[in-house]
DNA sequence: CCTAGGTTACCTACCGGTCGGTAGTGTCGT
DNA sequence: ACGACACTACCGACCGGTAGGTAACCTAGG
């Protein structure tokens, strides 16, 4: 807890996560050296040893403000009341957004998730995974029980759902010229109530 | 291109690269030092020099191998007649079997796919990406020519259930608990064909 | 006796981490 | 009010270890 900072300046902490997440996402974990690190920061070894305890606290130092940051996220897109067609829609609309306003650390994350440890200490993804389906389960849930959904397996409907925004993101970010943007997410969404078969028809698989 | 080899014994170059994907896999690009890989081949440095260029040649040749298969698997997981729901439950099942046989590869690519480049050469996924979406909206475009499919966009169509698949196998590989199989994947794809809206219910949001 | 397919031994560059040292700021006994 | 001392926040130099890569040598088959 530094007593005073030359004011008007970022404190050298600050700089040293900065050039950290930017260098781990550009290189990776094992790829970044820390002297690139300290570099990008503008100071020397030293004063990151002096910061942080190493170069994995570095990194799950990165890890944990993104977590934090993340919960805050889903909990303030969450939506409780209202009919459910709304409640999904805003609530799958409020995380695109913040999404789209993020990708560098969605990207990030999604490295780190996907990506072999590279010596880096592990990190609880499942935990931050469940709390979107919670949320999203429990919208389901209501609808099912309400009957604005059709009465099936919660659980398939949760991951249809999960599906489509995940697919809608990942697509996004690999694919920029493909991406559809929250109003495509939008008209998926429409899609996925209304169901891709042609009205009318005999959706069932003959047996 | 060895003349002839000890009877029995699979090649060096094969043992190489099979010791290199595991490593590959298990620890990520540059955190497996090439010393693991012939060690893991049982040769020496030397030899892994004499069959490749470079580390990098390594393991371009690996992405090389998995991308010829996979052209291969959606190749032959093509139904090209017959009722739209059967080609695409058929298509879209066929693959989720081929994924389920070579998970350890899949998830390999996902890794390489996300991961940073970590001084690795750059590889060219969007072809091999193009190819299934080339697959799966040329059925889809059918379905909605014969009437079979709800005339909506054939892109957003095509984007859930991309999507569906996609996320279905993200599950299994990073939630193997929580996955669903190809069972699971054919309730999904009969809901995403009804819609998830309870029947004879206003499925519009009121304007 | 040459060449394909290796081996042993070694190079240089760079890695994460730590050493001893110090400028600047508080704090406290007198 | 002031010197003694402590603490924070860093720096330059350097450590042992390991990285990718290579030169030179061996050895069996044709």
């Amino acid at each position: 807890m530094p007593v005073r900072v030359a004011s008007a300046e970022v404190s050298v902490k600050k700089r040293l996560l900065d050039s950290a997440i930017r260098l781990f996402t550009a290189r990776g974990y094992t790829a970044t050296s820390v002297r690139e690190i300290v570099e990008g920061a503008g100071v020397t070894k030293p004063a990151l040893y002096y910061h942080f305890e190493s170069k994995e606290a570095v990194y799950l130092a990165i890890l944990n403000d993104l977590a934090s940051y993340t919960d805050e996220v889903i909990a303030r897109s969450r939506v409780a009341s209202g009919p459910v067609r709304e409640r999904l829609e805003g609530f799958l609309v409020t995380l695109f957004e913040a999404f789209e306003e993020k990708k560098a650390d969605v990207r990030f994350i999604n490295a780190v998730f996907w990506g072999p440890p590279q010596g880096a200490p592990p990190f609880d993804f499942a935990t931050f995974h469940n709390k979107l389906l919670v949320v999203l389960s429990e919208i389901v849930r209501d609808g099912i029980a309400s009957g604005e959904l059709r009465a099936a397996d919660p659980n398939d409907m949760t991951l249809v759902l999960m599906g489509v925004l995940s697919f809608t993101m990942d697509l996004t970010l690999a694919r920029p010229e493909l991406g559809v943007g929250k109003d495509g997410l939008r008209r998926v969404l429409d899609l996925l109530f209304k169901g891709i078969a042609a009205p009318g028809r005999r959706t069932e698989k003959p047996k």
